[in-house]
Order: C-alpha cells, then sequence, then structure tokens
DNA sequence: TTGTCTCCCGTCGGGAGACAA
DNA sequence: TTGTCTCCCGACGGGAGACAA
C-alpha cells in the first residue's frame, strides 16, 4: 500500500467486482446524464404513497431529460453490508463553449501487471462441509506457488476485500486425485459474505505479490428497500432539484452510480457512436448482459416500439425504445432499452435494406454467421408482426417521433446544438416552470409568448451560453410537434398505439388500436370482427376474452374501468370458455 | 384475528416497542413540523461531499422553520432488518383560517385488556447457554397459567412479532429452586433479533390469549448509513423541497418519524404548553430519558443559551436552547435541546408563588434562585440573546415569517401569533430565496395573468385565493379521488381503481370495484358470485380469503377496518381452507 | 427470587478421501 | 479435472440442576 501499488490493486478489484459490462466514465470525460434513469434506481413507492402522490399535485420540473456534464470526480465505492460497487460520479454541467469533441481515450495505465480469475460458487464451494475448490488453471495462473515437494503442500493466504478488511486462507493441495483447495478460512468468508451458489468470487494478485478477494453476485440486490428515513417522494424531488440547481448555477453536483444495474450516465463517445445508428421499429439488435465467460453471449431482439416512456419526459431518449426478446430467458430483462444500451444487429447490407419483410430469413442468415447459438436462434416460434410496423408507411407518429428521437445530425457530431439564433432572448434560471429572475419581463408578443410558455415546459436553462440552448431549440420544435399530435389524437403521441390481440386456435396474433374504441362493447364488435366470429364474443358461450395487465396477469376482460384497461393492457387473448 | 382484535395487539406492541417516551400524533391532530429537525436524521454527509458542499452554492429556501400541520395519516411501522418502529405521518400544511385550538384529547379505546412485561435482558438471558428466565411476577401477570400439578410443567407459546412473524416458545417452570424459563425457540430469537445485553424483551398477551413479542433496544441505530443511492445533499434537498411544494400549493407530504430519536414533530397542544414558559439563560431543567421501570428518573440541566442552532434558519425553535447536564452520564445527551424536550425544574411549593412576576415568571425566579448549580452557571461562556425571545424588540422578519407558519390566530396562544395585521396579506411563497407570490402581484395585464396561470399550473401554486381555500380543495379532490383521478393526474398510469381478485385454481383473475361495497359481508357475496361458487365463503368450510397489503403481505380477510382495508388491500386472494 | 456456572450430551460443521460425472 | 458424498471427530451450544448474590 505505501508504494501506491495498493490503490492499482484496489481499483482493479472494483472493476473485477463491478463485472465486464462495468462502464464508468473517466476524470474529464463529457457524458450525458439521464435524471429519469436515475429516479429509476430510487426504492419503489409503496402503494399507499402512489395513492397519495395520485392525490397529490405533483411538482413539475422542466429539467431536460438528458444533461451534459463533465465529470469532476469518480470515487469507486463499495456497499459495506453487501459489497456491491457503485461510483460515486461528481458532475458539473456543461457550458456552451465546451465542444461536443468526442472524450479523448482515457486509459489509466496500471503500473503492474495482474493475475486474477473469477470463479461461480458451487453447491460444494457454499456447503457448509469443506472449502473452495480452485480450478487447477486458477491456482497455477494466480495462487503463489506451493512446494511442490512436500507431501500435502500448504500455505496460508493472507488477502484484502474491497473495504480493506483481512481474510485468511488455508490453500491445500491434497486429496486423490490430488487438486486445490481454500479450506480453513473459507467458510467464515461464505458466511459474512452471505455468498450463495451462482455468487462469483474474484481473487486477484499483484506483482507485488499482494492479494485480493472480492465477490460478484448473482443477483445483485435491485430494488434498494424503502428506507425509513425519508419518503421516495422526497427522494425523486430530490435528485430532480439538485440537478436543476446545478444546472442553473453551473455547479457540480454528485450523483450515486451503480454501473451493474441501469446505465444513466452515458460517455458522450458511446452517445455520439449509438446516434449514427438509425433505430427503427422493426430493427433487429443484440445486447450484452452479464454472463458467463463466453462474453460474447448476447440477447438479440427487436425494437417494436419507439417513443416517450414515460409522459414526465417527453422526447426523452431514455429507454425510448420498446422492444420485444427472442427468446425467453430466466433472467428479467426490460421490455424498454436506451439506444445505447444495444447495437444493431448487422448480417448483411441486404438485410439491413428488408429487416421486416425478410424477417425470417434475416434470423437464419445472421444465425448460420455467429456459431455458438445459431440453433436457439432458429427455435425462434412466434414472430410478431403488428400492422403498422411493417413499413408501408402510414406511421407518420413514429417516423416524426424517430426523427425528434433520434435526429439528423452530421456524423459524429451530437444532435444538440446547431441553432441557436432564438437563444439570444436569454434564457434565465427556470424552476417549476416559473423564471426565477426574469418575472417574464422579457416576454414580448403573443407569439413569443406562446413560444416560451411551450419551451418552458419542456426545459428550463441557462444562460444563452449555455450549450443546452441549442438543445432547446430543436426541442421547442418538437415540443410544438407533439403539441399538435397530442391535440389531434388526444393520447401520448408516441407510445406504441396497437394493442396485440392472439386467439386461441389461431396462429398469425393481431393488433387493435384501442384509442379508436370507445368501451368494452366497441372493443368486442372489433375483435369478433377481427377473427371472423361475429356474435360468439358476445353471447358468451364459446369465447371468453382475457387479456395480460402491466404486472404479467392474465385477467377478465371487463372487470376494470375502460380507462383503466386501456392504460394496463398488454395484450388480449381469445380463449374458449372452458380454459 | 377474526374478531379485529389482532390490529389492537399490534397497535399496543407498536406502542410497547417504541417506548414510555413515544410520542405520535393522533390523525387530524394539529402538530408542528420542524424541517431541521427532519433533515438532522437523514445520514452525515463524508467528509468529501462536505467538502464540495463548500465549493457549491446551496440554493436558498425560505422554507420557515417550523410549519403548522395536519395530520392525515398515522402508520405504524417497523423496520424489516432492525424491528426499529417508526411512523409514516401524512402531513398537510394548514391553511390561514385554521385556527389554533388545541387538539381535542384522542384517545383510541382499546377494545380489550392487556398483560404485558418487559424485561431487559441480563447477561445469561443472552448466553448461548441457556434460555431467558422469565420473572416470578411477569409469568403470574402474563404467561398463560401452567398445571402446576406437574412435576416440570411445561407449554408451548406461540407468539407474533411486529411483522407478523410467528416465534415459538418452550414455557417450563422448573429448577431448584423452581423458576419460569422460555428455553427452546429462545436462542434463534435471540440470533435473529440480534439482541445483546441490556436490550429489552416485549411480551404482550390480549385478552383473547394472542400473544406478541417484540424487542427495544439498548441503542437504537443514530444516524443511518449513507444510502449509496442519493446524495445527502439529494435527501436534504428533497426534505426541504417536498415541505416547500406542499406549503405551496397546500397538498399532503409524507415524513418517516421516529419517535425514539428526535421530536421534529411536535403537537400543537404540547407547543402551546411549553411556550406559556419562558425560557431563559439560567433556567434549571428536567428532562426525561429512556431508561429503566422508575420513569420518574430525569436529567437535570440548566440553559446556558438561547438562541438558533443554525444560520440557515434563522430564529429557529429547534433545539434553540443549548444546555449543560448537572452529572455526566453514560449515554449520549445533546448540548441543545429544544423547549418541548424539557420541563422547568420546580422544587418546593414555596418556589411556586414567589413573587417575581405573575404566574409562569415565578417558575424562572425559582429556577435561577435554586443552589445546586449556581455555580456552573457563571461558567458560561458564549451568550445569544436573540430580540424576540427576550422581548425588547421585535426583528420584523422574525415576525413575518412567524406569521407565515402561524398565521393569525387568537391572542395568547403562543409567542407566535400575537401581532397579525400583517397576516391579511395572505401566505407568501417563497422557494429558493425567491418570493414566488410576489412575482404574481406583479402581474398587471390579462396576457401576463394568463401566463401567470400556465405557470401555476406548472407550479401548482395557484394565485393566493387558491393558497387560502386549499384545503378544502384538496379534501374535495380526495372525495373524487377514485373516478377524477385519471383525468386529472395522468402521471401513475398503470394504477387500477379496481383491486384484483385471483382464485386457487382459476388461471384468470378477475377485478373488483371495492368503492361499491359497504362491508366485509357485500364483498364475500361478490367475491363468490364471480366466481360462482356461492355459498362456500361464507360457510367457512372450503375456501378462506386472503390479501396482500401495501408492504406485500398476505393476510387475512376480516381483521382490519373496512374502511383501512379498502386503502391498503392490492390483491385478494381466494385460496381452500387446507392453505 | 433470579443471575451465573458447570456439566452433559446431541448436533453441527470443518476437513479429509472416495467416487463419479 | 472437479463437483458431490460420506465419514470422522472436535467444537459449539441447548438444557438441566447447583449455587450464591
Amino acid at each position: 500500500m505505501a508504494d501506491g501499488a495498493g490503490d492499482d490493486l484496489f481499483k482493479e478489484l472494483w472493476r473485477l467486482c463491478a463485472g465486464p459490462l462495468m462502464d464508468v466514465p473517466c476524470v474529464q470525460d463529457r457524458v450525458f446524464y439521464f435524471p429519469q434513469g436515475h429516479i429509476e434506481l430510487l426504492p419503489e413507492p409503496t402503494e399507499q404513497e402512489l395513492r397519495q402522490m395520485k392525490n397529490q399535485k405533483s411538482p413539475k420540473y422542466d429539467l431536460p431529460s438528458k444533461i451534459l456534464c463533465r465529470v469532476i470526480d469518480v470515487k469507486c465505492l463499495a456497499e459495506m453490508e453487501t459489497d456491491e460497487v457503485y461510483a460515486r460520479i461528481t458532475l458539473q454541467p456543461s457550458s456552451d463553449n465546451d465542444p461536443l469533441d468526442p472524450n479523448p481515450i482515457c486509459s489509466e495505465k496500471p503500473k503492474q501487471k495482474f493475475y486474477s480469475f473469477c470463479k461461480t460458487l458451487s453447491t460444494s464451494d457454499t456447503s457448509t462441509h469443506g472449502g473452495f475448490s480452485v480450478l487447477r488453471k486458477h491456482a497455477n495462473e494466480c495462487l503463489p506457488q506451493l512446494d511442490m515437494t512436500m507431501e500435502n503442500p500448504t500455505q496460508e493466504l493472507v488477502a484484502k476485500d474491497i473495504h480493506g478488511v483481512e481474510w485468511k486462507f488455508k490453500h491445500i493441495y491434497r486429496g486423490h486425485p490430488k487438486r486445490h483447495l481454500l479450506t480453513t478460512g473459507w467458510s467464515a468468508f461464505v458466511a459474512a459474505k452471505k455468498l450463495v451458489v451462482g455468487d462469483s468470487f474474484v481473487f486477484l494478485r499483484g506483482e507485488n505479490g499482494q492479494l485480493r478477494v472480492g465477490i460478484r453476485r448473482l443477483n445483485p440486490p435491485q430494488s434498494p428497500t424503502p428506507s425509513s428515513v425519508v419518503s421516495t417522494q422526497n427522494m425523486r424531488l430530490g435528485v430532480i432539484v439538485t440537478a436543476s440547481h446545478s444546472v442553473m448555477t453551473s455547479t457540480m453536483f454528485v450523483v450515486y452510480y451503480k454501473p451493474r444495474t441501469s446505465q444513466f450516465i452515458v460517455s458522450l463517445n458511446k452517445y455520439i457512436d449509438t446516434m449514427n445508428n438509425d433505430f427503427k421499429i422493426g430493427m433487429r439488435f443484440k445486447m450484452r448482459h452479464e454472463g458467463e465467460d463466453p462474453l460474447d453471449k448476447r440477447f438479440c431482439g427487436t425494437i417494436v416500439g419507439v417513443g416517450d416512456e414515460s409522459r414526465e419526459w417527453p422526447n426523452s431518449q431514455w429507454r425510448s425504445l420498446k422492444v420485444q426478446w427472442d427468446e425467453p430467458a430466466t433472467m428479467q430483462r426490460p421490455d424498454r432499452v436506451s439506444c445505447w444500451e444495444i447495437e444493431p444487429l448487422v448480417t448483411s447490407p441486404l438485410n439491413m435494406i428488408q429487416p421486416m419483410a425478410k424477417g425470417k430469413r434475416s434470423r437464419h442468415a445472421e444465425a448460420s454467421s455467429s456459431a455458438a447459438s445459431g440453433s436457439k436462434e432458429s427455435q425462434v416460434a412466434t414472430i410478431w408482426h403488428p400492422p403498422h410496423l411493417n413499413g408501408n408507411g402510414n406511421s407518420s407518429q413514429d417516423l416524426k417521433n424517430n426523427k425528434a428521437v433520434v435526429p439528423a445530425g452530421p456524423a459524429g457530431e451530437g444532435p444538440a446544438c446547431d441553432h441557436n439564433e432564438d437563444g439570444k432572448k436569454g434564457m434565465d434560471c427556470w424552476l417549476f416552470g416559473v423564471n426565477l429572475t426574469s418575472s417574464y419581463s422579457n416576454v414580448v408578443t403573443p407569439l413569443e409568448k406562446e413560444l416560451w410558455c411551450e419551451a418552458s415546459t419542456i426545459l428550463h436553462c441557462g444562460p444563452k451560453e449555455s450549450i443546452i440552448v441549442g438543445a432547446c431549440e430543436i426541442e421547442k420544435v418538437q415540443s410544438l410537434n407533439n403539441h399538435s399530435l397530442s391535440n389531434k389524437q388526444g393520447h401520448v403521441p408516441s407510445m406504441r398505439t396497437r394493442t396485440k390481440v392472439k386467439m386461441e386456435g389461431v396462429a398469425v396474433g393481431r393488433a387493435i388500436d384501442l384509442t379508436t374504441l370507445n368501451g368494452y362493447d366497441e372493443l368486442i364488435v372489433e375483435l369478433e370482427k377481427m377473427f371472423d366470429i361475429e356474435g360468439e364474443i358476445i353471447s358468451q358461450k364459446k369465447w371468453a376474452v382475457t387479456f395480460t395487465d402491466e404486472e404479467n396477469d392474465l385477467m377478465l376482460l371487463d372487470d376494470d374501468l375502460w380507462q383503466d384497461f386501456c392504460k394496463m393492457v398488454k395484450r388480449i387473448f381469445i380463449c374458449s370458455k372452458e380454459d
């Protein structure tokens, strides 16, 4: 430690514990911060809190959905209780004259070589009887040499964990056939860290011989338990107001970032790269996930919707892509992702052009080109073809929004800073929709007022010099688009408008636009038409209509208020009465 | 359980675990909420965070130091991890015309008698060898009778803890001389609850024979560990902005309150009582503390300073008294207290009458002349004399601020409401140092008014009239909530107005509108209809009806008041009786 | 009356080789 | 090569009366 090598080792251990998907920015990098994603990580409000939030007027905040920041400081930390790694990142909102150049490649070259392994714990490893079985390869590469001239060579390993706490392990080479084991000390470690089968043990040796141990859990704690200190409402407001305040005053703020959980801080480089892709409905993609050693195993899926995740953040890129996964998986996967989490699945230029029309073929082509998981992919049974997704051009809504989300900027440059002539009007400090500085004194013409109000509902931003002014202008236009759209349609414009319908015994699914219907009666008429079973549903003899809701529970139609139903329905099923 | 006694027992257990100093307001009470005290409970910022907060311009907030609120809801809860009891209190800032009458005495009379004991654990009680020694008196009063004709009479006690988890204990009367012991099951309880010498064991028996167990720790966790979810800065801002917003919009907000830790919610009655005293430097006082059975044992001390605890809250009454304690003590005691935590020390009736001035003054005369600590008082080094406490001058600001919080009450109720000519101006909305109301009053033209309306809908803080009538409006909204919610606040898109019902063996769920029902009887009839099992539930032979509440606990139907049930039910399950 | 000690004995679990996937 | 099983034996701890404060 005194030689500074300990610091290197700590960082390396932190990286190993964070896992292969770890993505933490470097100091001085520019990043986009997505408050929406930050809020997502707060404890879930209880039912009761949710009810109260409904009764309560929520303060409107006009924080942009993404905030360009410079990384001032990154501190790698780990939770005392669980050893879960996280980073305390200090961000400073960028100013206008901060160009959108990509970040220089930052690589802190460690001074020494590392030897490390990571093993998923078996049942035996975690059992109370006996110790930890070190794979021969791992032992050879990473453990200090034993004196093999001995009958049962043994040594004591002393290693520090991420908090600097020392753990001692007896390392022995014994048994028939011979193998490496960690015995004494191991079970105490397992108990203290509360390890279970499937968790991983991380071992690290530095060139200087110092040892480190760490863990990576199979299931990192998802949503933290609600605190009994402050309400979730408090936390949400806190996050937003902290960010607002920092943007207004150009001062630093601190966020805690768990790279394993959710990537709400995105490096400018990654963002720019991502934005070169045109994410469209129907596009095929792959997404990395934390898994076993073969890192190239990825989940594949199809984009089935483009648009806002939440009404509160219009035109946000956060989880703006609704996706459908190819295969079921044991692990939970989100049904909405952000562009930077995925990569387009490119197989051949041909498929790029006609992805949907040749959907099945393309997948086979692609499968054959990727060795390991080809057969799995070909098992895909249900391929969903919502009518409005097949590229016949009737979904102007989606296209418009798509443009809003993935603006056509010059390649390599972010979309946010091109136009700014209006910015001269000056934009002062806005909070909760109120201009704290000028009290409307600048407003002149009615039109400008209208524009102004529009803009102010979208964001508040700093003085015109601020880089965000550029974004402002674009988003103002977007918001006007949105505005007119929502007037026309009366619902969130960018949400996928059709709802899937499947009928028992009918292989091909359908989709229906619930917004055009005024109640269950009309729905049933439409469903009957759709499947050519006029009168059969309404008679209640043969068919029952059920649906899955946002919690994926199968529910009977008709019990909920129509409005509620429209909000929560995911899929509709027509099944025979007996079931 | 079926008789609703479980709820009574829960509350009593909660009270016992909270300890004798427990002071939780009743629903409908008026209280003062001290945000400063609330913030005190947040995790301590780390060194690094502190440094950063210095470099950073902290947002200015002009939240009053105390806020008069009505208690809308009190939910008694306990932490999952530690069993520490706390209350989730929903507060609504009081409106201007809410008179400062004392709260009516609220006493929810329990329907039954309770038998309870609380014993501080000895070394033997917590040792791994052997069980818990029940004091003879406790056993006679609280434990179910043993059959004393037996040689070593024994029975199994089954008791629920505060989470409803069942614990089993073998109760035996044995040894020479004979004594009552809890053996089997006790050590598991000690281990699970992590009890140590000095912690207390709470045992409760209801008239109906139901048993409850609980704990009260010697050292309740002081400052919570800093969360790795949001920064302390976030939390602080969150608390303040939540309160600000609620004051501005007259809407409810939620605070978590740990009566054992810090009393930042003070009943109006207690406050009024307290304010009848004139707290002066040199005054002697006593303070209750959680301790052994002799409840009258108190710490005594002397006031050595009067004034603000923190610059950020000028003229706040929170911890406005600096004190010096008479004797050293093992337990930590604050060096600053709030007036309502202490009582003037009265030694003899003689002193009471002494004619320094009329009424309350006498006490202080007596106090300052009390012998014991005279020399100590002279040690006082720093002395504050805020003008408004020694009565010689009124800093107009203070008065204004006070008025905003405790508006226009009848004179003589407390120091905060003596002058009120300014009060007619109505309540000002301040946020981050900006008077939002005054910007409103500058608005002249209709267009500007329109703009204001725009802003005010964003802010959800209407013109001053709406602030004043806020309370009524809110109640109206609440009464309408079920039906108008979807129109008003679309922020929580997925909430249902119906409650999900699932039945064992039936794949398809249903949903029911509880608001149309008037009690459990009607609910059961509806459920039976829904699943075509008329008469089968009410007969209680085949089916049991359970539900999950907002904490996701599975509960049996019928235990709670119907109104409570409707508030907290999440899903209803009909399952076969055997399960 | 009740807190502590010590003794008895059953259970748990660390650590070894056996065995098999 | 390595995961699981079983066996051995020592340590831990639940439960009893003894004893003393």
